[in-house]
DNA sequence: GTTACTGCAAACGATTTGCAAGTGG
DNA sequence: CCACTTGCAAATCGTTTGCAGTAAC
């Protein structure tokens, strides 16, 4: 079994886990796009591309469903959601691809991925080949105490309720 | 003269330099805009409530020209824009602010925000006051060659128009 | 005078929603 | 079976656009 197939095995393992814990059903639907997501993407990727490519792969969904079924995917963390530009939302698996910093042209939009580190000491002195940086900005994502414990007790609810 | 009032008057002016020089019309609305946030927003605020609080300053703008003024604002640098969700453009004046990283919580979605440095070592202990951090990126907004380069030309040929 | 800019209202497009039909537990 | 999901089509909402009137230069 190659590391790609037992990712997509550990990431749907954990999928189901989610589900059954939160009382979620398992559809065909769901483990199908998280298993799409985890074989035929590897960079970004947005719900459009998604779509067409599903749809291609002869598996009908709905755009409705690929919205829920992504949402539930960022809740439980296996996708990341990136935000370019009112109308640009990519996608990203979460495991299986490297940690990058986003380098995003204001004028044409494009967006280049680079090594992490490297390019933030970089950054520091203004220019990197040939891309005049003009400002950046750190994004942190979790979940902030009031949420988290509302997933708690939600949860803790949850839990007693299988007995 | 307070620091403030200085402050919008260099970015007037530069403004000013930069309609100039690309011979876009130095409009009312332009600079009243430009000194509407310079003047009245500290952190971030987004277009609805500019517009309104334009507004209630008795100056009449249409959204349209606000968009459109923002958008050279942006191109010139004077303000800088955040994307933290499909529908959730926030901006923010570019000088006269402390840069800062943004905690954002993916489940309310409230942002606060942080000193750099500080939260960055932190973030990388993995949890810092209450906030579970999950994942956070980096956004590096500036301008690739190619756009660099057509502005470049573009910029020498209105120079040359002048005589 | 020309031409770009403004304001208005209508259009846009990604995402969300309401509802009927389908299906997991 | 019942409630949750799905698929479809219509609705939503921030942003953009077309057009007629206005004002910068």
């Amino acid at each position: 079994m190659d590391s790609n197939q037992k990712l997509r095995k550990q990431v749907k393992d954990e999928f189901m886990n989610y589900l059954t814990l939160r009382k979620h059903r398992r559809t065909p639907e769901r483990f199908a796009i998280l298993d799409h997501i985890y074989s035929s993407t590897k960079g970004h990727f947005d719900m459009d591309s998604l779509y067409k490519s599903m749809i291609e792969s002869n598996f009908r969904v709905s755009r409705a469903t690929l919205y829920n079924t992504i949402d539930l995917l960022l809740d439980c963390g296996l996708v990341v959601k990136h935000q370019f530009g009112a109308n640009v939302s990519k996608y990203e698996r979460k495991y299986g691809n490297e940690n990058h910093d986003h380098i995003i042209c204001t004028v044409c939009g494009t967006v280049w991925e680079a090594k992490n580190e490297a390019f933030f000491t970089s950054v520091q002195q203004k220019k990197i080949k040939k891309f005049t940086v003009h400002y950046y900005s750190m994004y942190i994502y979790g979940i902030c105490s009031k949420c988290s414990h509302a997933k708690k007790m939600e949860l803790r609810k949850l839990k007693k309720a299988d007995k």
